[in-house]
Formats: structure tokens, C-alpha cells, sequence
DNA sequence: TTTGTTCGTAAGGTCTACTAACAAACATGA
DNA sequence: TCATGTTTGTTAGTAGACCTTACGAACAAA
């Protein structure tokens, strides 16, 4: 919040699109009492009126809700530091009361799912071999790998969070995905439909940035470019994903980068970002005998390039790469780092960087499980 | 609202940050009827709710509220149209009941202002001259333009609302704004504690982008370049406008443009978008007896270069140019839209547009009435 | 033992929006 | 002409959400 001194009370937002009924009021604040017992764990009902603002009575009452759906837990009194008064009650998240299920459907080769506990902790993994599916038969897939995953789940499954490649809505239906050859796949309805979970489907991107969002420390506002196959990219803006009007938000695959020409391209025109920096492409580069860091630098700058209009227009202080590390590591990301420092205003982006994410393979996966907690919990 | 068909109900932001009292809930309902009030003129009490889901009781209440304040008029009995029952008392907004005053600090001539009424319709204008000002003496004339109209208005004020060229912040504050010598300029502030009216201080293309979603038809997705002395552009992304973490989005003035070189720039760097976009550039090439629809042919073309990755990573189908209508109008504008659609996936664009805006040189201080809108009233 | 502090809960009040019911004012058709 | 049905806006009462106030329990320190 901050102070009135103008005026003015907080700058809103555009719209207030829908009425809004107590009840809903009652649920942001309950989102609020999950939220801050999820991100700084045990705390007492005091600790969370004096960081919510809310009055130990009302915060009491919510805990009371939280914990007869088992979503609290009360740990015991606090022990540590002798402090005057009645000992507090510490309270958790039940943190092993539940499972979510997160499924990573942007991989050539296989689709990718995993159990997760509520901290995106990977307990149970489980893969099975997508190659040269398409159609029916690669939604009959994804629907035999849910069904493996819940039951390796040992408890209550809060939902089903998947990562796909292409084009999703906010139903959750793959407007477009090429290599499956899905279109209008209604992959979020029909899985709720087959397992009675809630489920959200969204692009593999967007679940990746809000991976690096909610586990790797990234800012509020941060850029997540996927290599693998092609390339795609995932926006938060204000720790808000970015969908875009036709869903298709952080599509920059096929955006023509540099006015120098460059290879032709699957889509018809020549010199997209995928010609560019495509694990393939680079892959045959370098089998062709190219000087490898040459290659990376190369491949690096073109991404500056690209990405530099985004940063500047976004004001952008933070991109984070995923893909294979070997590659994008090192020569190609510092070339990327210099490229835009060199073609953005300096005086902005002192503090810009470009770096591999830390959470490796498995960052759609552990984005599923973001979607999941942030639907069901107002958590993230 | 979407239907739940799922286990999830409408998708929802990431971040509850504060609790949600009963009061601002009523103050977001309020907000609503205000803004149906707004877009659809002369309602009735019952045609209000059913258009925002509230019951009539509700409704009731609230407009009792606006009458109070004289937000809100009756206009008498609904005469046209022989239904049964009650005729029903028209509502509307008291729109020659308040005045907005709304401010230009974009030009590097004058300080223009301008008195409107709350349909953004403008009632009296008042220009400064601003040639030379710098400082301290700057701030003064824009204080003495703001006192010339506050005398113009003759009803109460809502609100000011001022676009001002440079990096602005969510406080009002002028972090930075060369051409003025302005850095860290508290103008929100001193403006509101010199006439205790409400003062809303934001970024001109900031303000322009809202006076097109608010006045000009343009969808809820958008980008307004604004070209002049220099270049800038304001985002607005599902109907939000974007500000960026460090306040400095849409400022794609200096992001170098293309692979080829380009002239020098004040900034130090090579073919910064504003050394091929900017007027005076495109004046002096013109003079210099260049040929006229090759040089905004190539300066469209550039323009395009630069926000084929934004348009691309945003999913924008709208963007939209303010300036010089002679130089931006036609062959500069065709170009721009052609090498977007060459540099971008085609199937998405379809409907891409740029086009002028309708609005003219009045549109900054427009959206700065906009701006006063939004905040005042939660309307757009 | 006394005093002061902290925690959690209980009781009661206020605010918001809802449902139910009704009077007023109209059109329509018997 | 008059009964009937419809629509509007208001009154009265109810349920929910959060607040303030008050209190007992459990502790440390003097």
C-alpha cells in the first residue's frame, strides 16, 4: 500500500469487470492466510494477523476453515526464545497432505510426468514414450500418463497442472499444437472429465516462467526463452503471466531476427529465430565442424538481437534461458547479455541479466504444480 | 465469467497481496455501476441490475450513494417504448456536473492544456509557452497552466491529470525527463499541495494509449507510438496499461534497429530507432531532397523491424501511431504494417492493423483525463 | 506472589448484499 | 370498465464477514 499523499489511494487497475460478493472478499483473504503460511512456513495465528493485517479473530476463524480441510496443520507451541505470555501455537501448511500431478508435454521424445508435493518437491516420476504420436493417439498418452501418476499419489491430489507445447487458451484447450497435430484439443476438460481433479492446461512456457517465479527467485517481471525443437517464451509481467489475446503471447519462434537475411525456415520465411537458435540447427552446425564458440556467439548475439525491442519495451531487467545447458551456457548466453546491453538504453539495465534457469529438466513439470497451487490455493 | 466445467473457476491473478475489506468490496461495486453508468448511458436502477449481476436492492443503494454526491442524475420517467409496468427513472452520469483538467508536457514548444467534461470532450484550451524552460522555471509554468484552467473550469474539478514526457513513476514522480532537466521531480505532489485537487502524474505515451482504449475504439490490447522529437511508445495489455518495474516500458526510443548500421545517436550508440523515426530526422532527410515515399517507405519499413519482436512476443493485433499525421499517414504506415506481417507468424495476424490515431494532437491530454477517470471514478 | 505480556477465543456491533414482500404505475384483454 | 399481469423501486428482515472489546490461559520477570 502505499501512503496518501496525493490524493489518490493506490493506483488501480482499469477494470472492475465483475460484481464482487463478500464471499469472494472471504476467499482472497483466506488466499492471503494460505499465501503467507506457504511462504514463511511456521507461524502462529498472531504472526499471521500482524503480517496479513487482519485481526486475530478473523485470522483465527480462517485457520479454523484451513484446518478442517486439512489444508493447516498446528505443529505445537513454539519452544525457542523465552519470551514473555502464552507460548504461540505454530501452524503449517500441511505440506505432506497433499499431491499435485505435473505433466511436461514439450519433448520430442517422451511425455514427462511427476508426483510434487505442495513445496514442488518431486517424489515420484513417471515417463512414458511419445515418439511419433500424434492426434488421438497422443491425447490417449497423456491420459495413461495421468492416470500412472495419481496412482503412484499417496494422499489427496490437489490437481493436475500440464505443460503443452503450442497454442492454449484459457479453458485450457490446445488451440494448436503442430507436432501432436492437435487442434481445438480440449485437453484440460477432457482429463477433468476422465479423473474427477481439477486440472489446468496451459502453454509449457508459461508454466516454465512461473516455475522460475515460484522456485527459482526470480523477479516479478522476467522473460523464461525455451530451446529445445523450436523456441518459445514465457512473460511475467508484474507476477502475472502474460496470455495474450489469441493465447499466443511469448510466440517468438518464427519472428525474423536482423536484416541480413539468413536460412530458410519450415514456416516460409527465412532468417526466424528457430533457424537460429533451434537445438537441432545448432547441433548440425556444430557436427558440420563449425568453431563451436563461434557458433554460440553467434547464435547468442541473434537472440540479443530479438530480444532486445521485448526488453526495452517491457523494461525488462531479467531473462532466463532453459534448455540444454551444454549449449546455452557460457559463450551463447554472455553474447546474449552483451547484445542487449549494446542495443538497449545502458542507463536502464544495469543491472540486466541473462542466465540458465536452476531448476533444470524438470522446470514445466514444477511449473504445472505452480498453476495448481495457484488456482486451487491463491498461493504462488 | 466462465462457466465451471473443470474444477476450477475463472482463472485467477497470481498474487493476493492485501486483505480485502467489506468497504472495498462496496467501493468495487460502486466502481462497476459507475463504469455500465459510464458506457451506456441513460439506465435505470433495474437496466443497472441486470447488467452488473447486483440486485436491484443493491443497485438501490449504491445510486442513492452517487446521487448524494452528485456523481449521478436522474433524467425523469423512460417515455419511448409502451411496455408494461412501472415506467422506469433513468439514470446517467452528471456529466456537466464535473470537470477534468487534463495536461500536455510532451511538446518541446508549449505546455498545452485543456478543460473537459467526463466524456473527455474538451471545453476550454490554455498553452503555455514552454520554449527554452528547464528546471525549476518549467515546473512553475506548468503550475501557473494548471491555476489558468482550475479559474476556467465552472464546476468542481475531479481531477488533474498530466502526461509528461521522461520516465515517470507509479507516485507521480518525474524520475528523469532530459529535455526539461527534470530528475526526480515530485510533480504529482507539489501540484496536488499547491491546489488540493486530486493529481494523477503519468508518462504522456502512457496517457495516449489509455485515450485510445478509452476514446478511440482501440481493442483492449495496444500499442500508441508516439513520435515527435523523440520516440516512445504505451502498452496496454488486457486493458492494463503496462508501467514496467522500473517505470520505464514502452521506451523503445533507443533500441538499435536492424543488423546494417545506422546514423549516430545523442545517446552514444548506431541506428537507435529514434535516428530513423524521429521528426526532425525525417524533416531534415526530406529537405535534403531524399525522395519522399522511399524515405518513409524505409522508415516504416524500420519501424517495422522494431516491433515485429514486441508485436510477436505480446500477440498484439493493434498497434497505433501518434505524431505528424503527413509523415505517418499512408506509405510510413503501409510499410510498417508490411514488414510486420513479412517478420511475424502470419497466421496470427491475420487482423493485424496500424493505423493513425483518431484523435489527433489531443490525445495526451485526453488519456490524461482518462487517467483522472480511472482513478476518481474506477471507469474507463 | 505479583505484575505485565502474549495468545487465542467469545460476545456483540457494523457493514454489505441478499431474499421476500409490496405499493405504484403501466399495458392488455375480457 | 375492470381485472390481470408486468415492471419498477423501496421496505423489512436475514446471513455473512470483519471489526472492537473483553476475558481466561499461560508464560517471564521482578
Amino acid at each position: 500500500m502505499t501512503t496518501e499523499v496525493d490524493g489518490f489511494g493506490p493506483r488501480r487497475t482499469l477494470r472492475p469487470s465483475a460484481k464482487v460478493l463478500p464471499e469472494q472478499a472471504r476467499a482472497h483473504n483466506r488466499s492471503l492466510v494460505l499465501q503467507t503460511l506457504y511462504r514463511q512456513g511456521a507461524l502462529s495465528r498472531a504472526d499471521l494477523a500482524r503480517e496479513t493485517g487482519l485481526t486475530r479473530v478473523t485470522v483465527g476463524d480462517l485457520v479454523a476453515e484451513l484446518l478442517d480441510e486439512s489444508l493447516a496443520i498446528e505443529l505445537g507451541t513454539r519452544t525457542d526464545g523465552n519470551r514473555p505470555g502464552k507460548p504461540a501455537t505454530l501452524l503449517d501448511l500441511h505440506r505432506d497432505g497433499h499431491r499435485i500431478i505435473g505433466l511436461d508435454l514439450g519433448d520430442t521424445d517422451v511425455f514427462r510426468g511427476a508426483v510434487l508435493d505442495l513445496d514442488g518437491t518431486i517424489l515420484h516420476r513417471h515417463d512414458v514414450d511419445a515418439r511419433t504420436l500424434t492426434g488421438d493417439a497422443a491425447t490417449r498418452a497423456v491420459h495413461e500418463l495421468a492416470a500412472a501418476l495419481l496412482a503412484l499419489a499417496d494422499r489427496p491430489v490437489l490437481g493436475i497442472g500440464v505443460g503443452s507445447p503450442g497454442v492454449v487458451d484459457l479453458a485450457g484447450t490446445v488451440l494448436s499444437a503442430p507436432n501432436r497435430g492437435w487442434r481445438d484439443e480440449p485437453l484440460q476438460r477432457d482429463l477433468h472429465a476422465a479423473f474427477g481433479v481439477p486440472v489446468i492446461v496451459a502453454n509449457d512456457a508459461n508454466a516454465a516462467v512461473l516455475a522460475e517465479f515460484g522456485f527459482g527467485g526470480a523477479s516479478r517481471d522476467l522473460m523464461l526463452v525455451m530451446v529445445g525443437y523450436g523456441v518459445g517464451a514465457g512473460l511475467l509481467l508484474d507476477g502475472t503471466p502474460l496470455f495474450g489475446p489469441r493465447s499466443a503471447a511469448g510466440e517468438i519462434g518464427h519472428v525474423v531476427v536482423g536484416t541480413d537475411g539468413g536460412d530458410a525456415c519450415a514456416c516460409g520465411k527465412h532468417g526466424c529465430l528457430e533457424t537460429w537458435l533451434a537445438v537441432p540447427r545448432l547441433h548440425a552446425r556444430l557436427a558440420a565442424g563449425e568453431p563451436r564458440d563461434e557458433v554460440l556467439r553467434q547464435t547468442g548475439e541473434r537472440l540479443g538481437i530479438a530480444l532486445a525491442p521485448v526488453v526495452g519495451a517491457l523494461d525488462l531487467s531479467e531473462v532466463v534461458l532453459s534448455g540444454p545447458a551444454e549449449l546455452l551456457e557460457g559463450p551463447l548466453a554472455q553474447a546474449t547479455v552483451d547484445t542487449l546491453r549494446q542495443r538497449t538504453m545502458e542507463q536502464f539495465h544495469g543491472e540486466l541479466t541473462v542466465r540458465m534457469t536452476a531448476l533444470g529438466a524438470d522446470i514445466v513439470m514444477r511449473g504445472s504444480a505452480v498453476m495448481v497451487l495457484s488456482a486451487r490455493l491463491g498461493v504462488s
